[in-house]
DNA sequence: AAGTACGTCAACCGCAACTCA
DNA sequence: ATGAGTTGCGGTTGACGTACT
């Protein structure tokens, strides 16, 4: 694919944004809303591809955007939905209003993983290092025996996060042992928090622009009486969701 | 003061899924 | 059914700032 397929057409920016563009992609998007991404830069007046636009507008201009650090309690329920989702950042973020799913990602590429490694805690399984060692070792030895046994276990190395999921002491009510941390988030709101996920709003807002072509209001989606009361009907559309419920299904 | 290493973050890339004619 | 266009996602890269030597 390389640059998508509108920026070959003509000589396009790339890079940082200025704070010119900045402006202009945020007047047209509030008078107008987004709309067509790939056809927001030439409305707009910007030489940019509408999926530089879409994610500058995401990740940096919309308006309900938290700034600043994550708080502890923000930290933790990241390291507990991804003992859970894995790296679905788009869905974590979905979890924490005005965090987006590229800002979680960096905060666990560049922070949280060093803290899980600090206090011994494998980032991928979230397992103690020193069983995720023995694991390793484990299925090497497996691997071995698999040669001259037939077996029917899945080569998929994602079978086996998942199956390691679902013993992780997130799932199990333990959560990470953090004994410094007061506000160390227990799992126990982790349920209303898979059932609510289990539906993945479209985004946070919708905007509608007024016919009279006012501006337009931003709606609050992330409801979740209305996402429980869709659940039902939508709830295991997603084929990664599918094993979650297969997993919950056995631990709930 | 200069050079280097490291961490953070914004943005890009490539792919898959979705939509619609 | 199909193919082009569009959107969304996750991985990766590169620029920049800061700490360290």
């Amino acid at each position: 694919m390389g640059r998508h397929s509108c920026c070959y057409k003509q000589k396009l920016r790339k890079g940082l944004w200025s704070p010119e563009e900045d402006e202009k992609l945020l007047n047209y998007i509030t008078k107008h809303g987004h709309g067509c991404w790939s056809s927001v830069p030439k409305l707009a007046g910007l030489q940019r591809c509408g999926k530089s636009c879409r994610l500058r507008w995401i990740n940096y201009l919309r308006p309900d955007l938290k700034r600043g650090p994550f708080s502890q309690q923000e930290e933790n329920l990241i390291i507990e939905l991804h003992a859970v989702l894995g790296n679905r950042w788009s869905q974590i973020a979905a979890q924490l209003p005005g965090r987006t799913d590229n800002e979680i990602k960096n905060l666990w590429n560049s922070c949280i993983k060093k803290k899980l490694r600090q206090k011994g805690i494998d980032p991928n399984t979230h397992k103690p290092l020193s069983e995720v060692e023995n694991d390793i070792g484990n299925k090497l030895e497996n691997k071995v025996n698999e040669s001259t046994v037939g077996s029917i276990k899945s080569d998929d190395p994602e079978d086996i996060k998942w199956s390691e999921y679902l013993h992780s002491p997130f799932l199990l009510g333990g959560g990470i042992s953090n004994t410094n941390n007061q506000n160390s988030s227990s799992s126990s709101h982790l349920q209303p928090i898979l059932y609510s996920n289990i539906v993945k709003p479209e985004s946070h807002f919708s905007n509608t622009t007024t016919a009279t072509g006012s501006n337009p209001t931003w709606h609050h989606q992330n409801d979740h009486h209305q996402l429980q009361a869709a659940s039902s009907e939508i709830m295991y559309t997603n084929k990664d969701l599918q094993r979650l419920a297969v997993a919950f299904g056995q631990t709930l």
